[in-house]
DNA sequence: AGTCCTGTCGCTACCACAGTCCGAG
DNA sequence: ATCTCGGACTGTGGTAGCGACAGGA
């Protein structure tokens, strides 16, 4: 498995970029997501070190090492002294982080082997600060104390360091993760809720959790089409109203999916599979979050980080399982469907004054999954390589052309030759 | 009501080529 | 059973072109 950064091909690649399904190391992270601002948004998180395919999870601080969850479950799940390792949360970030703000996101960095040497240490140190435009996400989030499926603690302190940064930053610690790093017999919303960030929950008042000013001070709702009153609507108070969006594949759309179409027709052979997935909760495999959308389940076969990221605010939370951004789209691994699909979110403290009653609910669940299954998927790059490749390849009419013959389009410069 | 024209929208094919797959040896 | 080799196949994005459809004359 290569660890070499998937843009240079020289730098260890140290950071691992959902959207683009790449690794990277950390100068090109920075050059890569400084392009433009759909790009900052990319939620990133550290590599795993032990597979360096998956985006790392927690970090061991037994071992000194950031894991993805299956990496953490194969080292941390089996043996029960290695289950009672202390790990910690590994932070997803998005923007451009300067390297200090990086270290405050992920302050075991000072904790790498060989310290001072390493190449992400180097690397941070070159860095230089031009962006601190950024907005925490988490700001105010105490620290949590999770306990993960294999009984070992899972402690995640960095949420002070990372509100002292200016970086937007997405705790893996959050929702979606809890069905991985909680009591797995935990009950949805209940004890881990003190500790979980303020989520919107259906039919509570949105803005009630948007006490952290800073939060929220930069979202934009004309980014996600969305408004409060059609959140709440969305997730239950008018169920009506939610079914057509997902008809019309809304919900895809409202969290920056890519518009369900004819690329989709390409995934059709996944419909069957997802059919005997949807609902289907895997309680034991840590690789899949019940937060997760059924679509990662089925495309992707481990990834498990929640991310949440940018300016995303709660209504455009990034279920991270799928990919991209804006994987078409930053974020059209976010599916919201996902929470209607698997049921109440497990983050999600129950709601009394929610006027969706849970019958009514699990019908709009039932219909909804048969209209999934008949409905097209968002294209997924499944090849980040060949993306990046088709992203620099000049072309004449659209068409690629060979290297070095005459083209009319160059989209590195955006210019053309003739 | 039926026909024609225009504009809009969605979908598909096309291109080069690195990477992947898979069978043969 | 394992490894190597080579040919076939896959997938990536921007654009042109086509058909379907809606609306107005």
């Amino acid at each position: 498995m290569s660890c070499i950064c998937d843009f240079c091909g020289v730098q260890k690649s140290i950071v691992y970029c959902r959207s683009d399904a790449a690794c990277l190391c950390l100068s090109c992270d920075r050059n890569v997501h400084s392009a433009n601002a759909l790009s900052k948004r990319h939620s990133r998180t550290l590599l795993c070190e032990r597979c360096n395919s998956q985006p790392a999870l927690v970090r061991c601080a037994e071992e000194r090492v950031s894991l993805c969850q299956s990496c953490d479950w194969r080292g941390h799940g089996t043996s029960t002294l290695a289950s009672a390792h202390k790990r910690q949360t590994i932070n997803c970030y998005s923007g451009c982080p300067s390297a200090s703000e990086l270290s405050s996101i992920w302050s075991f960095v000072l904790d790498f082997p060989s310290v001072g040497e390493s190449a992400c240490e180097q690397e941070l140190g070159l860095m230089s600060i031009t962006d601190n435009s950024m907005k925490n996400t988490w700001g105010n989030n105490e620290d949590t104390i999770t306990q993960n499926a294999s009984g070992g603690g899972v402690e995640t302190n960095n949420m002070r360091d990372a509100d002292k940064s200016s970086v937007w930053v997405g705790s893996s610690s959050m929702p979606g993760l809890n069905s991985s790093t909680q009591n797995l017999e935990q009950a949805p919303g209940s004890a881990n809720n003190a500790s979980s960030p303020k989520l919107c929950c259906p039919g509570t008042k949105v803005l009630a959790f948007c006490e952290d000013d800073d939060l929220y001070e930069d979202f934009n709702m004309d980014e996600m089409d969305l408004n409060l009153e059609n959140y709440e609507e969305l997730f239950g108070v008018t169920l009506n109203h939610s079914e057509e969006l997902f008809e019309n594949g809304g919900i895809d759309s409202l969290f920056g999916a890519k518009e369900m179409s004819a690329a989709d027709s390409n995934c059709q052979g996944a419909v069957a599979a997802e059919g005997s997935s949807i609902g289907l909760v895997n309680t034991t495999q840590p690789a899949c979050s019940n937060a997760a959308s059924a679509d990662s389940m089925v495309s992707t076969k481990t990834e498990p980080i929640i991310c949440f990221t940018g300016k995303q605010a709660p209504s455009s939370l990034s279920f991270s399982g799928l990919t991209g951004e804006s994987n078409a789209g930053d974020y059209q691994d976010c599916d919201a469907s996902s929470m209607l699909l698997m049921g109440e979110p497990p983050w999600c403290p129950p709601c009394p004054e929610t006027s969706f009653t849970s019958a009514s609910r699990s019908e709009a669940v039932m219909r909804y999954k048969e209209k999934k299954k008949t409905r097209k998927f968002d294209k997924r790059v499944r090849y980040a390589s060949r993306k990046a490749r088709a992203d620099v390849r000049k072309r004449v009419k659209g068409r690629f052309v060979k290297a070095g013959d005459a083209y009319d389009y160059d989209p590195l410069n955006h210019t053309r030759s003739c």
